[in-house]
DNA sequence: CATTTGACAGGAA
DNA sequence: CTTCCTGCCAAAT
């Protein structure tokens, strides 16, 4: 298991369902650092392999995000909401 | 080893 | 509701 701390975040995130979201909170969390949402959000930055890293199903604690290295805030969340995801307004709608 | 930075979070004003 | 400051963690230089 040499994996670093961003290797486990890909990993995670690339097991996000279809139609799902977790926050950076979660995804750090999960990765064993329930406070590195911060190298979680380096780690997407990075982004080494966008087809298989759904970056855009890794929201904020608001629900909202902060960036997307591929397109854009915009097109994140028309892909979100292409995916099944509620929105409301501007932000991922949990439940 | 020390410093800087970042797609964050939470709280205060 | 918006803006600023602080705290936390990991990777890069």
């Amino acid at each position: 298991m040499n994996r670093s701390f961003t290797e486990r975040v890909y990993d995670i995130v690339a097991k996000i369902p279809k139609g799902g979201v977790l926050t950076y909170k979660q995804v750090a969390k999960l990765a064993g650092s329930p406070g590195a949402f911060r190298a979680v959000g380096s780690a997407m930055r990075n982004n080494p392999d966008k087809a298989k890293i759904p970056c855009h199903r890794v929201v904020g604690s608001d629900g909202g995000m902060h960036g997307y290295a591929f397109g854009g805030e915009s097109v994140k969340i028309k892909i979100l909401k292409e995916e099944g995801v509620k929105f409301k307004g501007e932000k991922v709608d949990f439940e």
